[in-house]
DNA sequence: CCAACAGTTGAAACT
DNA sequence: CAGTTTCAACTGTTG
């Protein structure tokens, strides 16, 4: 029987680096399905911003031209992969399924049940990896099936182990068949909600899932609006798409200094236009750029650089290198990674604001709200009006732009957790996966759990100045005079410090501290002082997170 | 087993 | 006075 190939698209938007894709069509199908399911997991219980629909949206529409200019499209389903493929399977006679393997715990369980739903059909699977550079199940293996929590612990793991060069695009791709659509609709359970983490984005009315074709059978994924989402809230300046990944990367593969010599924490988190960093990050979480095509340009470049080339951890390969590690980290343990009850890599620490959960283990969606108190803190820090001009400024960064610098994550990151509101770091990462557009559970967890000193990272005597540093970086304040433009016309001397010029300064800026501005919401030092303290006593219990679980047992 | 060391900082004490 | 060095509430990895 000739090959019918699905290709299931999920982190792959993109023709060029796509190993899964090459192979599907290597396979010669003699009919070809593109198709994305509009996941209602991703939807209604994981947050998720106006930014990061508006990015993928564009990424998916740019995809769907490419494969219309080839005589085909990206099919877009509105329904549970778990519903939906045993229909696709059968009503299009399909014998291979393709995806590139996602080494995230929701997918794994998710592409489990898929496999089992192939299998009751007679399909095959095949799975490629490409979305990390190295197999994430190998790499956890190699360590004996415990998750890695070090740089050095990677790359022993790796040690031995091929980063693939990248395919080529293909040029063309076969045409799919009869759709048979009617059958579909027929079959395909009709999705509802039963919760919905996402209601404070949802001015407007929810009609995504009103059709499992979308309206008048076009496939096309629902909009913004469809999604009862506000389409002026999606303010990012970030525009999504393989072109934009491409073109963004050949920019600064050109510059041959800054790609070889790039220092990670030498970069300024000040700058936004362009940023200090490559900003690469969204695209490669959406797989608009192949993270191999990216790994291998930047190896070309360093390889052929004259002077000297800085090295890893600091370099563009260890930033990736951490990516891998957070994967790695992640699978090895599971489900509870985003999560401090069963984590076996996360330390406990008497946070405020912990998840909560029922009595049969399961987090109760959405949290029941802790003290009035505490959640005014969260929700100042959340939206940038803390008092503290560079975190603000960040935070309001990350809300606009759907995206931070890396060390600004840093310093308002520890400003939550350990450095000064004792907030558990599962509340900074549910903002951060709301609103940011590079979101990606792995790295976000696991940066999260580093910055807290949850894991990865233990020196928690170390601490992040909210004055001293970005003063490090910037002494003009320049992210701050952008996204917090009330103190625009404060002196440089004043500017990440306000509320200690004198009257007439605050006059003459035109904005009046505790009016116009926050005054900040705590003494920075005594809270840094008190937290650490706290953090004291919670290193001397050396419990983690799977202790929880026991306790509970018994 | 132990020692050395690295780990995306800050502040104070130094040149 | 600007730039550099040192130490400070620790832990995990490696040899």
């Amino acid at each position: 029987m000739a090959p019918r190939v699905l290709h299931w698209f999920r982190t792959d938007l993109r023709l060029h680096d796509a190993p899964a894709l090459v192979k599907g069509l290597e396979l010669k199908p003699e009919a070809f399905f593109p198709v994305w399911a509009w996941d209602p997991y991703f939807n209604f219980d994981c947050p998720v911003g106006p930014n990061r629909y508006k990015f993928l949206l564009e990424s998916m529409k740019e995809l769907d031209g490419k494969l219309n200019k080839m005589g085909n499209k990206l099919h877009v389903f509105r329904a549970a992969p778990t519903d939906l493929f045993p229909v696709l399977l059968k009503q299009w006679k399909i014998t291979h399924l393709v995806y590139e393997r996602d080494p995230a715990p929701y997918a794994i369980e998710r592409d489990e049940s898929i496999k089992k739903i192939a299998q009751d059909a007679n399909v095959e699977v095949v799975d490629i990896v490409g979305h990390t550079l190295y197999d994430t199940d190998a790499v956890v293996e190699k360590h004996k099936g415990e998750p890695l929590t070090s740089a050095q612990a990677l790359k022993s793991a790796v040690k031995g182990m091929e980063i693939p060069r990248p395919p080529q695009a293909p040029k063309e791709v076969p045409k799919a068949d009869d759709l048979h659509l009617d059958a579909i609709k027929k079959e395909v359970k009709h999705f509802k909600p039963e919760h919905d983490v996402n209601e404070e984005h949802r001015k407007g009315k929810m009609t995504a899932y009103d059709s499992v074709t979308g309206p008048k059978d076009s496939l096309e994924p629902p909009t913004l609006a469809e999604l009862g989402y506000d389409e002026k809230e999606a303010t990012t300046s970030i525009p999504g798409g393989e072109d934009e990944a491409l073109r963004r990367l050949n920019n600064w593969m050109e510059d041959k200094d800054a790609t070889a010599t790039f220092r990670k924490p030498q970069t300024s988190p000040s700058e936004y236009d362009p940023p200090a960093t490559t900003q690469l990050s969204p695209y490669i979480k959406f797989g608009a750029l192949g993270v191999r095509e990216f790994y291998w340009r930047v190896n070309d470049v360093m390889d052929e650089y004259d002077g000297e080339t800085s090295s890893e951890p600091e370099n563009l390969p260890g930033q990736l290198m951490f990516r891998e590690m957070y994967f790695a980290a992640q699978l090895g343990v599971g489900k509870a990674y985003t999560q401090i009850r069963g984590n076996k890599i996360c330390r406990v620490i008497d946070w405020k604001l912990c998840n909560a959960y029922d009595e049969d283990g399961e987090q109760i969606i959405p949290r029941p709200k802790g003290p009035k108190e505490d959640e005014e803190m969260l929700e100042k820090w959340k939206h940038g009006n803390t008092g503290f001009p560079f975190l603000d400024a960040a935070m309001r960064q990350l809300k606009q732009e759907g995206w931070m610098h890396h060390l600004a994550r840093h310093c308002v990151a520890g400003f939550l957790t350990r450095g000064q509101l004792y907030i558990s770091w599962e509340r900074g990462a549910e903002v951060f996966d709301r609103y940011l557009v590079d979101r990606d559970p792995g790295s976000n967890a696991g940066n999260w759990m580093w910055l807290s000193c949850s894991c990865f990272f233990a020196q928690y005597f170390r601490n992040y100045g909210m004055t001293t540093f970005p003063a490090k970086y910037d002494k003009s304040g320049k992210l701050v005079r952008k996204y917090c433009p009330e103190l625009k016309d404060f002196p440089d001397k004043f500017i990440y410090k306000p509320w200690e010029a004198p009257e007439d300064v605050q006059k003459k800026a035109g904005c009046i501290i505790g009016k116009d501005y926050p005054e900040p919401m705590v003494d920075e030092k005594a809270a840094n002082k008190e937290c650490m303290g706290k953090m004291k006593e919670q290193y001397a219990k050396k419990q983690y997170g799977d202790s929880l679980l026991k306790r509970k047992a018994k």
